[in-house]
DNA sequence: ACATCATGCGTACAGTGTTCGCATCGAAAG
DNA sequence: CTTTCGATGCGAACACTGTACGCATGATGT
């Protein structure tokens, strides 16, 4: 053996020389992203993501100054999935902004995670691609027609409507994936829970028994769908009195 | 020295014979109510509110199963503070429900820790006062008109606005709530950040530059109520055809 | 007087986000 | 080619968290 072998770390012992390439913001984001779309919120921990990119927990904050802040860029990558159209000409704005908040819909539903942070996004978080969803969706009411004191509003409305019904379903859907059965399973395996707390309350259960054998999913297009119809319509009255 | 006096615990070192009530599921609740309305949901812990109640942490547990159903427990407790119209003849049906509305913001503006858990009320929680409020409300739109096979639907629509509207501005009022400056206060320091973020979308700032003068709690009020009006006016339209 | 049972609580465990200081690297500078 | 230096990875540690377990103690029923 030459003396020149260190004694404290030999070849076997010293970690290889790095091949991996570094660490990037982009990296952890996507990581994180995929992890939450697999195991749920509450299983998103720095030390899982750090083994999942094959790094200490530690190493992540070299990138990140805190879990905080990683959601807050988590949040606004996946505000960059949806395209919102932005070229409209006023006779087809309904359509358009149908379609906006159909996209915004089916985001939520991807990753139902994101749902409870959705209400901070606007003056809260302010990335970059909320705000460029954010302006291309006021564009279409700008260009249906709204005065420009009301577009703000208009647009809040919509918002808020499609924040609330996401929320919901993103919350009911979350909670179905941690029981590990299907949409149809659950719904089928709470009914009884669900007749026994409604006995007092027989008009909450009329709707629902009624549609017993329909696919669930299928409700629940139809039911925002139909929201969405509703608030578009209060919205629509305002332009042509 | 009798003899009769245990070494190991002196009369001056055991604890006071237990002069407290025994505590109830209610005092927790109540106690946690506070504390959450006081420090917000993450400064909510277990040995924090045994303290506030004089109580070891772990004796929580004997009246509560987990801290989850906890917070259920306290969010159904919230669902029970506005009082719903029950009784409504068909032509008031918009001010009942516009009452409802109201009171429905006004409990989530008092207590904006709920608004993540809002959107899971309904079939995930099932507490009793949750059942109550959503069956009053229902009654409100039965007597309005619709058809058994639209109510839900209906009311699903006006539910999905509030929760939306009630979830941003609760987020809004959180942070601020936790920077410990008043809301106007806060808007004024955001606003460098704010023009320089938006400097890309200038449509985003016309808006809210408009307005800048005004008091911001009162720009809140003015959105909620515009939306709500174009919600109902959308329902509505659906009666008189 | 004794047995039974619900309740309070000290201890402990696995897990969290985050800080700190040290080791190691790639690239620039002499 | 050598030396320096800032950026990066990471092991150890800290203050916390929710909660399971077992023991002590109180009130209650016989």
């Amino acid at each position: 053996m030459p003396a020149d072998e260190k004694p404290t770390a030999s070849v076997w012992t010293r970690p290889r020389p790095r091949q991996r390439e570094h660490l990037t913001r982009e990296q952890i984001v996507a990581e994180a992203i995929r992890l939450l779309d697999a195991e749920g919120v509450e299983e998103l921990s720095m030390r899982k993501l750090g083994t999942r990119l094959g790094t200490a927990a530690t190493s992540l904050y070299r990138h990140v100054a805190s879990k905080d802040e990683l959601i807050e860029l988590v949040v606004d990558d996946v505000y960059g999935e949806p395209d919102v159209p932005t070229a409209v000409d006023g006779t087809r704005w309904r359509a358009a902004v149908t379609r906006t908040a159909t996209e915004l819909r089916a985001m939520t539903l991807r990753h139902p995670w994101i749902a409870p942070e959705l209400g901070q996004v606007g003056l809260v978080h302010i990335g970059p691609n909320a705000m460029r969803m954010s302006s291309a969706l006021l564009a279409q009411f700008e260009a249906a027609g709204f005065p420009a004191d009301e577009m703000d509003q208009a647009m809040g409305t919509l918002m808020a409507y499609v924040i609330g019904i996401a929320t919901a379903e993103a919350a009911y859907l979350s909670l179905i994936a941690r029981s590990g059965k299907t949409e149809q399973e659950w719904v089928a395996g709470l009914r009884p829970a669900f007749d026994e707390a409604t006995r007092e309350h027989p008009r909450l259960r009329a709707g629902s028994s009624a549609q017993q054998d329909v696919h669930p999913q299928r409700i629940r297009d139809d039911n925002f769908a139909y929201g969405l119809d509703r608030v578009l319509d209060g919205l629509t009255a305002r332009l042509t009195p």
